[in-house]
DNA sequence: ACCTATGTTGATAC
DNA sequence: GGTATCAACATAGG
């Protein structure tokens, strides 16, 4: 699930529903989640502070609190946010068990970083130099440079976090399927125009994916499995790994050159 | 049972 | 440096 949209839907329920509110305590004993802090080290940070604001930059989220530590938000492969959702009264609340990173407020509400396979993370002060521009903000021109370059398949460049931040393996595929572009081109064999396109295609697969409640609602991702077709032109689908990862694409209309449009 | 698959990232090897 | 592969985690499905 997280990629750009759902950790903007993520930051924007933090913000919504969490900033000002007295953190009174905080479990951050999961240690591989809270690596490399040592149990305790976030909850003495955190303890008596209050969130003031929610950031994000492509899959990493930072909240600033009102007595200076910055907390570090990662959803990893499966994890979530969720705000006051404690059944009251219940010993063990349904998903709570995986609730790997937890912060209290003071009214009895909890912030918490549900993941099952705790490959989400919780950090003080992480480091956002390694990230690139995120992919809903990135001008044209950083795009074409940034993007259009290198002899590794173009899909593999946009999901690169250092490259370009945000992208996904399910929102590559929607983008490049939108864009009529063949996951598996070369990145620095890309037109301008293409890359244009690319770019345009891909901030609207954002944004409607944002609004519709997740990468999952895009239209190429829910025909991504065996006889699958394409949504435009009711071709099938072709199935290969690049850049690591499972891809899906339409052999009909993603082409080599560029095409109509 | 055993093998594959899954939204991410980071370490390692060439 | 750029690129590719695998491992970290846990669960689901054939």
């Amino acid at each position: 699930m997280p990629e750009l949209p759902e950790v903007e839907r993520a930051r924007a329920l933090i913000e919504r529903a969490a900033l000002g509110r007295a953190i009174v305590a905080v479990n951050d004993r999961d240690t591989y989640v809270c690596r490399p802090h040592a149990p305790g080290e976030i909850a003495d940070a955190l303890t008596g502070a209050r969130l003031t604001a929610a950031h994000r930059q492509g899959k990493t989220m930072w909240c600033e609190t009102d007595i200076g530590p910055v907390l570090g938000l990662h959803l990893g492969m499966a994890g979530r946010i969720v705000v006051d959702e404690a059944g009251e009264g219940d010993p063990q609340p349904v998903g709570e068990r995986w609730d790997r990173f937890v912060l209290e407020f003071e009214d009895g509400g909890r912030l918490s970083l549900r993941d099952k396979r705790r490959l989400g993370r919780a950090r003080l002060e992480p480091d956002l130099s390694g990230l690139g521009p995120d992919a809903a903000e990135v001008s044209r021109p950083e795009f074409r440079a940034r993007v259009g370059r290198g002899r590794g398949p173009v899909k593999a460049r946009l999901m690169d976090q250092s490259v370009l931040a945000g992208v996904g393996n399910l929102l590559a595929d929607e983008a490049l399927w939108r864009a009529r572009l063949l996951p598996a081109r070369p990145a620095g064999s890309l037109s301008p125009t293409e890359l244009d396109r690319l770019r345009r295609e891909l901030r609207a697969a954002v944004r409607a994916a944002i609004r519709h409640g997740g990468v999952h609602t895009g239209r190429l991702i829910g025909e991504r499995r065996r006889g699958g077709r394409c949504p435009r032109c009711g071709g099938g689908l072709e199935r290969s790994r690049i850049g690591g990862r499972t891809t899906w694409w339409c052999p009909g209309e993603q082409n080599g050159r560029g095409t109509q449009n």
